[in-house]
DNA sequence: GCCAACGTTGGC
DNA sequence: GCCAACGTTGGC
């Protein structure tokens, strides 16, 4: 099994927000490592630690996910009025993928990022790596399992 | 709103 | 293939 961060704005989708649908598709990556690790690399039964960026209130990690569904075309992209389209994506060549997650845990206590760059058995995870802007990216299994209990 | 650090685009 | 210009991300 492997580990995962998945970030998205609070503002457009948040933690709250999947627990309510319990099931959503990750849809709206735009950017070609992302779409690799969606298409390839992330397996149903995968957790993932779910980040808030951009928070007004709180950025950090508010909770966990997991996979339910491995990489399929992101239908979004086919859609003008979605956020994201892509004309050069169609049915025939996808270019974008996304999986699906299903809700497991709000923390009690979001690990904030301030938090995360202080704790020193959270060094070397990607999140405060200089220069990743990535918005999915693989964790280590004990960054996983530290920031999760200090979540709840 | 600012800006660093990317990623993407397109002319050549 | 190079690289300047531009767009985006995301913390602050």
């Amino acid at each position: 099994m492997n580990y995962w961060l998945f970030k998205s704005e609070p503002d457009c989708f948040g933690i709250d927000d999947l627990k309510e649908m319990k099931i959503e598709h990750w849809d709206g990556t735009r950017n070609y490592q992302v779409r690799n690790m969606m298409r390839d690399d992330i397996k149903k039964g995968d957790m993932v630690l779910f980040y808030h960026s951009n928070a007004k209130k709180q950025t950090g990690v508010v909770g966990t996910c997991q996979v339910v569904r491995e990489g399929y075309p992101d239908f979004t992209a086919m859609d003008p009025a979605s956020e994201h389209p892509d004309p050069k994506h169609t049915e025939e060549k996808p270019i974008w993928y996304m999986v699906d997650v299903k809700f497991k845990s709000k923390f009690k206590n979001p690990v904030l990022l301030s938090t995360i760059k202080e704790t020193p058995r959270l060094d070397g995870n990607r999140l405060t790596q200089k220069g990743n802007r990535l918005s999915v990216f693989p964790m280590e299994k004990k960054h996983y399992e530290a920031i999760v209990k200090m979540g709840e």
